[in-house]
Formats: structure tokens, sequence, C-alpha cells
DNA sequence: CATGAATGAGCATTCATTCAT
DNA sequence: AATGAATGAATGCTCATTCAT
């Protein structure tokens, strides 16, 4: 998977030709916001000082507002960069598979794949970002709506297709599993900064949480002849 | 259901003094929480001044502090307050239910009553109270884990019975499910406040969350003969 | 004259009554208004810090958002205090005089007293007061206006009773002879607040202001026998 | 008359790039200026931005302090450069009338003529120019001040032949016309920024406030037999 | 000379909390 | 207990100025 690697990259800007300095990688926009995501996962959007955000990024607190308009706007820049790469991703890894089964299971690894590698993103993006109140009432949807949106629609092409029962809202179904994901993910990363021992390993997470969602709870009562 | 009511048990305490002022039920605490959850939902946990709480109350900005020790702990205790009833309502309402089954419809039921009853504490209680600080790194738990072990004591008396598939993790059934279920809710509390048109009915939303739940997503290929 | 005094009248404020913290003449708005005077005088309003403000009060800096909105606020309140006392006390001092001319003359005397009086409440009200934008651009009129009425009155009635020529547009008259007292007394302030010596007395400048208003610059050349 | 046009006289320089772009006239200093004074006639002083003169100048940000050592020295620069300007004219129109009557009836057109055609020069020379801290309390006297000089000499020279009274501090006179020029200007100019109508012709203005100096406002009770 | 990205000192303002009454 | 004026630490953001290219 590429998730990280996509997302990393550089809208590309003017590098200095000469003097390589060798020491940035990637643009100070791409730094300010790996610095960010880095300082709002630990401390939280709120209690995260813009000043500690350049110092992590190793620019002047001035810098950050060359590229961003303010601190809700670094969070939501933030968000947008990171989904866009995220759904370029998912999107290509769902792009091969048959069954509408195989991409909703396969929904399922990515997240908690992208999970596991990039815990501070995934706090940022559930946790931190609904504490934006501009973010919150003014904007949420777009990338979001399209990340839910992709999940919807594996969901209706399995009920077209007849691999999916027909009697389950997609509206509902979409976002209860979402939540499931999600609140499953939440816990995992909360544990991990608590630096409690990993409750599950995010893998075995997926697999059971496919499980559940295809086949039910409900043990079946086969051949009850 | 009694929710509510039952979060507003008075800790019995007195009137100032001269006219009892008998509209006004419930003491200057549970007046004080109130007045919290209405303001931790309209306008953030963080976006919330101590002294909107106050007027909202009708008692000045210093009296909170005769209650709380400061502004996370009001939340807190708020949280733990109005846990406390909810649990204790929904011990009672299960308690009467015969199968794990039920059990376990009946929670997801409740669960989205409440939200419908009081939408404004659902918001605080899953958005607001992952905003301070202390709360989430420190204290978290509690009655929450107290929620979730509820439902966890569902899933693996469902499980002793019989009646659940043995080869899911509880752990994160309990997880996935509660997650799922608040997510629905939030969205539909969402939705509200955006004074967007109701998404679903919560009733609904309950029903098929327990559908998708009890017989999973696969249609069953019955006898492809 | 009452000019200073006057504007020095307490809007009545709840004193503390036992204890009367003799310390602390006048009430708290008014003793940020006189620090704020002194202040923006000494260093300009821009250059000013509302914490020196505050600290020349003997406040703390957030005290003084409770008096008044914010600095341009803090100008603007007090430019509309002292001008009101200034106008109650230039009418009362006027409505004894008999002609028009004595009336104008006692005009010119009375804003350079004030001058000399209050020279920073002058710099003030006449240098630092262009600095607010908001001021300058929304505000500015009311009662300096009321000021230059009173001045227009003066002149309008001399006219009307037949004491000052009828062929000079009492609009431009009253802002010529505003503007030539003003610059008179800037510069005496100026004088003052670099040390330099007084370059004229104020007292004096009034009796040739006036000279020059009533006749004229040019030497008649009557009766040359 | 040639105010405006002495003061832009080009010092000719040539234009980056390639290609000369004839178009252009006026160095790029001189473009400076005429940046600054519109822009600090429209927001103020303080309330501009360097950026925004090196927007409006069509230059890059640092490219003003190749000639200019800050913001302040843009300011007394300006004025320097102006005044230079204005003076000369000044001297030279002067320079052919006889009485000092004559002369000084013309001084006071040729302010206001300079007002009505630059009017934003006008309102940074007398505004603004009090705003830049350095500029008051350090600098401010000398161009300003042999203007004031050219004034006071008309004065003089006018005492001295006979002209003018004699008892009249020439000092006082100077600062008290040039305070009622500059004040009918004043307001004049801020009705033109607030876009309300225009309160009086500034041709009427120069022939009302002579008459006012030259005569005086009392009516001369000529002859009463 | 020109550029404009980077800098970082500077400051108004907010608001949780205290405490004298 | 109740009050609410006073407090002052905390911080996001601006913008004049610098300097490497």
């Amino acid at each position: 998977m590429t998730v990280h690697s996509a997302a990393a990259t550089p809208r590309p800007r003017r590098r200095p030709i000469s003097q390589p300095a060798p020491s940035e990688r990637g643009d100070k926009r791409e730094r300010i916001i790996e610095a960010a995501i880095k300082v709002f996962a630990e401390r939280g959007f709120y209690h995260a000082r813009v000043s500690e955000v350049a110092a992590e990024a190793g620019v002047a607190g001035g810098t950050i507002y060359n590229y961003f308009r303010n601190k809700d706007d670094l969070l939501i820049s933030l968000f947008e960069d990171r989904m866009e790469a995220i759904l370029a991703d998912f999107r290509a890894e769902l792009a091969g598979l048959d069954s509408a089964a195989d991409r909703l299971r396969r929904f399922v690894e990515l997240h908690l794949a992208m999970v596991a590698r990039d815990p501070q993103l995934a706090e940022v993006l559930t946790v931190e970002l609904r504490q934006s109140s501009k973010f919150m009432r003014e904007y949420k949807a777009r990338k979001f709506g399209e990340y839910l949106g992709l999940l919807e629609g594996l969901v209706v092409e399995g009920v077209e297709r007849g691999e999916f029962r027909a009697d389950i809202d997609p509206r509902i179904l979409k976002r209860a599993l979402f939540g499931a994901i999600d609140e499953v993910s939440l816990f995992w990363v909360g544990a991990r900064r608590a630096r409690n021992p990993q409750p599950y390993a995010l893998e075995d997470a997926a697999e059971q949480i496919w499980r559940l969602y295809a086949g039910g709870l409900i043990r079946p009562q086969e051949s009850t002849p």
C-alpha cells in the first residue's frame, strides 16, 4: 500500500536549486502538515500551540501563516490533504477486486491498515477534527462525505448485484460500519498513546469486523432437522 | 423510560431562603449541570464559556465553583451524573428480558431512544467529552467502561448461552456495536443541529442496526439446488 | 472655571461602602480614563500599550475590558466623556455674556485655558484622536460637531445682531477659527512636551487670536491726515 | 501652477527587465512615493501595510527597503520630497507679486489649490504625518518649518512695510493662519473621502479666509454720524 | 538592484478562576 | 452560600524587516 507515500507527494514547490539543503525533506507546507499531525495528535488541537507546530516543523511561528490562514485552516487543510491521498489509495486498491464482498472487506482492512501505519494521523482525523468549530459546523462534509460515499457505493453495488441483503438502508449501513471501524481504531490508538498493551492486533480486528458484518451475530441454527 | 428523570434525581438542597420558588425543581447543582449540557452541546466544550453556563443556569459565575472544581470537572461530573442514571435505567429495562438477543436489541433501542429524547446530552456525551484533555487522557474510563461492560456482558452471555457465534471477540464486538450506534446517533444529532431534515428516524435506525448485527450483510444463498 | 472638575464628575458607581479604601480616588472607570489620557498623550495612541494604561491606572490589564470594549473604544469613550464636560463648562461660561463678540473672545480664551490646564487632554483630543480609524471614519462627528456647532452659533448670532460682517460664511469661519486655535494650542503643547521653552503664553495667544479675528490684518489706512 | 509636475520630476532610471518599458515614467523611488501617498491617504499610516504600498507601486516588498530605511523613513522622505516641490512652487509664484497683502492672499490660494489638486497628498501631509512618532517627536520641523517660515516672512514683511498691523505677533499669526487653512482643507478632504457632497468650493474658501484675515470679523461702524 | 519567503518580536484580547464582601 | 469585579497568564496572529538567491 501507498497511502502515506501518496499523502506525502509534495505539491511541487520551488526547491532551492543550488544548495539542496538536504536536511529539508519535502517542502515547507508538507513539513508543517506533518508537524501539525504530530502535535495535534499528541496534545490535542486546542492544547496545541501554533508555536509548537512551528518548532516541530523547524520553522518560525509566522511561517505557518504563509501557508495557512489560521490554526483552523491548518487543521482543515491537513484533513483535505490526507483524505485526498487516502481516497486515491483506497480507490486504486479496490479497483482490482471483483466481488462487492471482497471490496467491502478490503475497505475495512485498508482503513485499519492506515490506522496501524499512521496512528497519529488517524487520531487527528477522527478525534481532533471534531474540535474545530468552523470545521464541524460549516465544512465537515466534502472529503469525509466522499469517504463515506465510497463506502455507500460498495454497499449499494453489493445489493444491486444480489450479494447483500436488500433490507438494510445503505445510508445507515455506511454509518454503522464506519462507526464500528472508527471506534475500534480509536480505542486501539488510545491504548497505544496511553502506553497500555495493545488490546488487539488491528489485522485481527479487521477480520473480526468483517466476519461480524458479513455473517451477523446470530449463530445459524443450521439444519434443524 | 425514565433516564432523564432519573438523572434529575435531586440531591435535596435548599432554595435561596425567602421565596422557595417552587417552579424550579432541582437544586443549584442540577441546574448548573442542565445548563452545561445545553451550552456545551450548542457551543462545544472549548467554545463554551463558564459565564455562559452560569447565565443559563441563572447563577453568578463564581457560584459554579462552589459545586465544581473547574470547567473540566463540570464536564466530568456531568458525565458521571448522567451516565449513572442511564446505566441504572438500562439495567432495569434489560432485567426483564429473557434472551441475550432480546437484550442486545433492546440495548440498541434504548441507546437510540435516549438520543432521541435528549439529543443535547447525547452530543455532549459523545462529542464534547472527547475534548477535555484531562478526561480523555486520565479519566475517561470508569462509567463509560461500565457502559461498554454492560454491552460486553450481554454479548458474552449470548455466546455462553449458545445464542451468538463464538468466533467473534466480545471486546471487539462491543466496540464495533457501540461505534455503530454512536455514529448513527451522531449523524442524526448533527443533522438536527444543522436544522437539516432528519435523515432517518432513530427507531428505524435501531431496527436496521439490530438486523445488521443479528443477521449480517451477506444474503444467505439458501438452497441453491 | 471648572472644566476639569466637571470632567471628573464620577458617573456614580457603587463605591465600597464599609471600607472606603481612601487611596482610590474616583471610580475605576475614571481612573482608567485618566491613565489613558496620560499614556496616550505621552506615547501616542498607537505606541501606547493597553498594559501601560492599566499599570498607570493601577489595575490589571483585563480590568480595562470590564469598562471598555477595546482600545479604540477607550479612546472614543475618553473623548466623549471629556468633551461632554468641556461643552457643559463652555456653555455655562458663555451664558453670562452679552455681546456676540464677548462670547467669541471668551470662547477662544476658554479653549486655550483648557489647553493650559490640561495639556495632555488637549493633545489626546486633537492629535491622538485622529489615529483611531474607527473613530475618524465612522464616529468623529457628534460631540466634536457639537463643539464646532457652538462656535458656529456664536458667529451666526453675531451676524444676525449686526455685530459681525455678513459676507463671511459661518461654516468656513468656524473651521478657520477652530483651526487657528487648535494649531496654536498644538504647537504650544508640542514645545512643552519637547521640553522646549514656552514659545508664548497661551493667555497672550488668546488675546492675539481674538485681535486678529476681530479686526483683521490690514492696518486701517483711514484718516491719514 | 506646477506643484505636482515639479514634485513628479522624474529622476530618470531604467526599468528592470530587458526592454525598458517606456510606458512607466518615473523611477522606482518616485513610484513608491506616489503609491505611499495613495495608500497612506486611504488607509492611514498605521493601518497601511508596507506590502500594500509595494503592491500599489508594482514592486516587491523588499524593494522598498532599497530606497527607504523603514516605514517611518518612507513617510518622512515623502514629506520632504513633496514639501520641497511645493515650497519651490510657492516661492516662484509669490516672487512676481508686489504687495505683502497680495502675496499673503496668494499663499492662501496656493495652499488650497494644492489641496484641490492633490487631496491625497494634502491628507498625508496634514493628518498622517502626525502619526509617525519619530517624525513628530524628533524630526517634524525642517521643511514644515520652512513652510511656516515662508508664511512668517510674508507677515513680517507686511508689518515692516506698514501694510499689516504691528500689534500681532507674527509667530502666532503664522500658526493661526496655517491652522485655519489646514482645518478648512482637512474638512474638505474628509468630506471628499466620505463621499459626502463638497461642503464648499476651495476657491471660495480661499477668498473667505483671506477676507477674514485681511479685514477681521468686526463690522466697521464707519461714520455713524 | 529586485525579489518575496522567512522571520519573530510585539500585543490586544480572552476567560477560567479567585476572593473580598 | 452567593456574588461578580478583578485578575493576569496564555496565545493566535500581524507585519515590518531581513537576506539568500
